[in-house]
DNA sequence: CAGCATCCGCTTTGATACTG
DNA sequence: CAGTATCAAAGCGGATGCTG
């Protein structure tokens, strides 16, 4: 990208990761960690394998991404962020939170990957009885499944089965976000053919209210 | 910006504002408030008038910016960012943190507003002598003068000059930055040809030690 | 197959000129 | 002041081909 040339914090940022698909990329790396290229790309459905050569390339030379060849049984290549790429986490979480109330609109070719769910709910989801037993519940988006740990007051969404789930709901990946970020009800988001499974209250606990003031 | 077609919070987000430009304007009205046409194209030196244009409608389409015209007295068009829009604050507060370190090389063709210092500093100064009564410090960076607040443990910083500053810095924007983002030592700062008037007492209350975790 | 590089048509951006 | 119009240059998307 041309820079903008500017001496401001704000612009000297996006001189960086300011670039098409460039956020993506360190999103990736943040949500998944040490990543192929063939990962990468799986994750950024719609990018042209050039441009993400180039990304990866330019943002190596920024300081934010390091690639390591891994030792030999593996053979392969690893993308991951350096400490310094760890630390645009900040503007990755405020991208979040920003973007959820845009999530009750999928449009109908919009590409989903449970993992980018995941993210989405650790930046909502908190738990309103940290004095309860900890508890999981498991998504079934038609992608991979996603568990949501509940435990102490901490939240924990990651792709992966659940050994013990209190819920389960299964689904279009739509009506259970809706429900969990608190846009739509249980009998709307049941109208909109999600099966819940367990007791309601867990629901309860964990629901994402109105928008938190970051 | 087409559309990365993602159901992912942080891809809706950039669906909106990831544009080249987009987020500097954004930061122009966060900064400065409601703002003429005219003000914004002076706050984004390079911008083509065409794309702010464009730019300004497409957020106002968004509902993050909205456009007032104001009454006859003044009889000019004002943007101000509507309440949505305000909530992108922590998206520019984190993508003014990740830039600080970047400040410390000023490129030659740097253009510099006292705006964008104002906004860098108060991310970064913190008052480590709560207890201390308030004092005001000045900077003259060349462009217009910055007054920096320090009252009760709560750093604002802003342009226009201070009524009774405790401290003056004038010279060049960035070893006056890096001086008070605490990559430069005071003598360092001086033989860069900062002049500082004062009590060096003052900059020890306020500096910006290593980067704050977010 | 993983990790690119090249080519080409299309879209976006930059620079400048012009207008109500 | 607040834009629109125009056009060249740069960037992007998609397909394809190459190399270990």
């Amino acid at each position: 990208m041309r820079s903008y040339e500017e001496y401001c914090a704000v612009a000297k940022s996006l001189d960086v990761v300011g670039d098409r698909w460039t956020l993506l990329i360190v999103r990736e790396l943040a949500l998944r960690g040490p990543s192929r290229y063939t990962d990468l790309r799986n994750g950024l459905p719609g990018i042209a394998t050039n441009l993400l050569a180039d990304r990866l390339r330019e943002l190596e030379r920024a300081g934010v991404v390091a690639r390591e060849d891994a030792p030999p049984p593996i053979a392969t290549t690893l993308f991951h962020l350096t400490p310094r790429g760890e630390e645009l986490r900040p503007v990755l979480d405020s991208l979040f939170r920003w973007g959820l109330p845009l999530m009750s609109e999928q449009q109908p070719n919009d590409a989903v990957r449970s993992h980018w769910l995941a993210g989405a709910l650790e930046q909502t989801l908190t738990d309103h009885s940290p004095g309860q037993p900890p508890i999981e519940i498991e998504l079934r988006p038609g992608d991979q499944p996603i568990v949501i740990q509940i435990s102490d007051g901490a939240i924990r969404a990651s792709v992966g089965a659940a050994s013990d789930p209190a819920a389960t709901l299964t689904g279009e990946p739509r009506p259970i976000m809706g429900l969990l970020l608190g846009l739509l009800e249980l009998e709307a988001a049941q109208a909109a053919g999600v099966h819940f499974d367990g007791d309601p209250k867990v629901l309860e606990r964990i629901r994402g209210g109105p928008p938190v003031a970051a």
